[in-house]
DNA sequence: CTACGACTGTGATTCTATTCACAGTAGCTG
DNA sequence: CAGCTACTGTGAATAGAATCACAGTCGTAG
């Protein structure tokens, strides 16, 4: 940033900066210096320096420095971050400074789990809406929030203004479910269903697999156990078969 | 891997190479492989290569082959990849080839959808043990498994025999409960409690929050849909404060 | 008012991950 | 059985992320 109109940098100064391509790597760690930085400013804290606040989340003063510059000068110089203000920011940069609207798919064990759960509402978060497909569900109210059948999912998600959806519903269909998704304006997706899916341009999808998590850890608790890690392989007999 | 010995490849050739330091996203990716792999297996598909593998899970060939190389040879050329073997073998690479026994921290309405959740076994996980600190809770068995007073927690992970846990109970009081569940033999530990801890050295903790998920895709959706992404900054004025 | 100490933002550097590209080889064909 | 094709495993090249280190700035203290 140049050195001149520090305490006069406007807006637009930033947006005239648009090209930098910031990696998932650094929104992930914004969203949690974001949390510390709530945690922060309810203890009255109102300034923090990168060093200080590098240490809470567990990461180098420099990389902190850096995952803001990304959007911009923000510090003050030896006075070092405004808790509040920053905390601030970063919700705009997410997009979760005004609470946005979610649809939820599947109202089983975990989507009624998800219904129930206060802490989306603290991170600008809402399940506005439910679908399934059982009839046994549909009409039904979950923890507030009524659950209508998936075939009127182009409808009722215009109606409530969503854009962001979470899949807690099967495996079967699951691709014509994004599909249909994603064509009525949804732009990302939270997927919890262990099953390949892609999205169409324009839609972001992240999954969430938690036995997937597990088979992480598992190797990490069996590497470092078995000092010189012995998970080998075994390359077993070449195996002669068909070609696939 | 030398041109010799390519059928007569024994487990303590790769033994002898464990300084390979292989890293998370590889692990990750390796759990994708097998996932798909174990489809391929179900599907009647005997071999693949690796341009189709990759196809599949959605990486280029050159990564596949070398995030397989990591752990040495086991590609048969111009017939590709054993699938079954090469499932098996990641499974034992990720400590997954026998079944594991996990146990669960705080029967809420997570925990219990965790509990009921079928998926973890074919993964190769096995919650075996629950613990609560919610008298309602503590001696009744849900889908199964005995809920246990946290009290007892180090007796009873000894006696299952467990080195995996799942947090899914509340902030307060976390640090403390995961020195005592480290202090018990378990090494790993996936984390569901939206609050930061740290692990004693040897004891691995994996973060899973979901409304981190969910802002990470905010940003993504609020990024590509305002063009040039006005995620801009407001520095707003220093705001004249005390050092924190 | 000047000199100092400390902090931010960032160019340069190091480290890590991914991709390229090819040597070497197995199977297949005629 | 020789020649061809297409694949794997891997050294080399590239791209990307983290770290170092310092110039420039601000507040403060004397
Ligand atoms: N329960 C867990 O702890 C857990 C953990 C990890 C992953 N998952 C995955 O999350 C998903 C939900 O898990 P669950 O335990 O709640 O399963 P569940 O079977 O209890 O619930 C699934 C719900 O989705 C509904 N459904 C099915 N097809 C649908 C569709 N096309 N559209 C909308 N709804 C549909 C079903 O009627 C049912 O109510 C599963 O795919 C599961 O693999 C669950
Ligand atoms: N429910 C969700 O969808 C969801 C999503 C993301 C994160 N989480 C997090 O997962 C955790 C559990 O969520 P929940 O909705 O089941 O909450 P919950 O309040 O329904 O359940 C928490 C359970 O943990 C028990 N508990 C409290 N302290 C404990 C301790 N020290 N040891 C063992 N058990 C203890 C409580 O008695 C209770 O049964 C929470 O921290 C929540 O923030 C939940």
């Amino acid at each position: 940033m140049s050195t001149s109109e520090q305490t006069g940098t406007d807006a637009t100064t930033q947006q005239k900066r648009p090209a930098k391509r910031v990696s998932l790597q650094t929104v992930e760690r914004l969203s949690v210096y974001r949390k510390v930085l709530e945690e922060l400013d309810r203890d009255g804290v109102e300034n923090i320096h990168s060093h200080d606040l590098a240490g809470l989340v567990g990461v180098t003063p420099a990389q902190l420095r850096r995952d803001l510059a990304s959007f911009g000068t923000f510090g003050n110089i030896s006075r070092g971050y405004n808790v509040y203000q920053m905390s601030r920011t970063i919700s705009r940069i997410m997009g979760t400074d005004e609470t946005q609207s979610v649809a939820l798919f599947g109202v089983g064990d975990l989507g009624r789990a998800l219904l129930s759960y206060r802490g989306f509402e603290e991170r600008g978060f809402h399940i506005a809406v439910a679908f399934d497909v059982d009839g046994e569900k549909v009409g039904r109210v979950f923890a507030g929030r009524r659950c209508y059948h998936v075939d009127h999912l182009e409808t009722v998600l215009r109606e409530f203004d969503v854009r962001m959806a979470i899949l807690a519903s099967r495996p079967e269909g699951l691709q014509a479910l994004v599909d249909r998704v994603c064509g009525s304006g949804v732009q990302a997706i939270l997927n919890f269903v262990p099953k390949r899916v892609s999205a169409p341009g324009g839609c972001h999808l992240e999954e969430t697999d938690i036995a997937s998590k597990l088979e992480m850890l598992s190797f990490l608790a069996h590497t470092d156990a078995t000092a010189a890690h012995t998970a080998s392989l075994e390359p077993g007999e070449p195996a002669e078969g068909m070609t696939a």
